[in-house]
DNA sequence: GTCAAAATCCCCCTGAAAGGGGGGGGAGGT
DNA sequence: ACCTCCCCCCCCTTTCAGGGGGATTTTGAC
């Protein structure tokens, strides 16, 4: 049983590329290659193929936007992003919105066919420096002014818990709370909760 | 100039084998290889190696309080944990904590030079699964009972907001605000801001 | 052993914010 | 015609944040 795939990409050149290497592969079956969401929307609904080879640059509807409408019509399909955008925002964007893999578009027949062998048996694949990037984000600062408890106390914070709340997590009163907080305000130089979160985020403390 | 490499693995017999694949490659010198981070940590600090291939279930202190604690003292030694524990949140504390790369136990010689290979060039290896959990981790559910408003209103909410910043950052009244929170309440059958961030991300709706 | 930082707890006070209640109106899709 | 979404306004009460003051114990560094 062959695994039916789509293309989206507005680049004829690339996408003539992708096409060869999908049609000269015995395991595929080319659905339909197009370039753009709009395009491509009404023929998937006619024959929903296992997965989409999806770009982000596109005129009209991008990639994203494209990714949580195919996520929402048909749940069980598979996107990969092959695209030469990757910057943070865009790649954040695109497994929020549910892709499956991100590819960058130095990809050639082989690692194509990997990625989406990869995908097919329920893997995540990935470009390296995408999976750089996935990997440096979770990545927090080594080097933080707050102690341990602060840190505890700022996340708690930041996940919308009033002094009261985070009292309560963390087994210490109310007014053991405001003290950190104080001593947190004083060390990041702020004054207010939303100041002390912005700054904390931005610096990884939390 | 061979990459000095140190092990941290309690289990001897895989601790046995991990030394034979480095010992066997001519681009890396194993620098020790250790039962636990207590031991390995005079002798790093006399010879510290590019990288460290470190186990997460280690007697004594284990491999997330380890990274946290050789990313502050050896900020550029690499870090790959070799682990069958791949459960969630250890999975994502490692990575929290600055890991370079994860690998579960059932690596091979190959796998493990590739790995090694690509965290050496600045990369993130991780197994298959790992990858799945990392992307997974930020996919948002696609079905959602807030309309598009409700949910840009709870995640500013969730950010810290007011009611009135949020009116400011969406350009709306603090009155309209207070209207769609008091739907989100209803949806999210909540009577308050954290309940409803509780609820919210639990369900990655935000 | 000393001294500082961290962590814990308590009081007062004020203004702002949250949340409950009510109402209404326009746009767009089924 | 109806429903959902989005927008706006009023009332009210309670809670919370943040500033000010002070105190104790434990811990680790020098």
């Amino acid at each position: 049983m062959k695994a039916g795939i789509t293309i989206i990409e507005d680049n004829v050149q690339l996408r003539t590329v992708l096409n060869q290497y999908i049609v000269n592969h015995e395991n595929y079956e080319l659905y339909g290659s197009y370039g753009s969401i709009e395009e491509a929307l009404p023929e998937i609904e006619k024959r929903v193929p296992r997965l989409i080879l999806l770009d982000i640059g596109l005129p009209g509807m991008d990639g994203i936007e494209g990714t949580k409408l195919f996520r929402q019509r048909f749940p069980k399909v598979e996107i990969i992003i092959i695209s030469v955008i990757n910057d943070y925002p865009s790649v954040f964007n695109a497994l929020c919105a549910g892709v499956s893999g991100y590819l960058t578009k130095n990809i050639d027949g082989e690692g194509l066919y990997d990625a989406i062998e990869e995908c097919l048996r329920g893997g995540a694949p990935m470009s390296t420096e995408i999976a750089k990037m996935v990997v440096t984000s979770f990545r927090k600062n080594t080097v933080s002014p707050l102690s341990a408890r602060e840190t505890e106390v700022l996340s708690a914070l930041a996940g919308g818990y009033s002094y009261a709340g985070i009292g309560e997590k963390l087994f210490i009163s109310k007014e053991t709370v405001k003290s950190h907080i104080k001593s947190i305000y004083l060390k990041l130089e702020v004054s207010s909760k939303n100041e002390a979160i912005t700054v904390a985020n931005k610096n990884k403390y939390i």
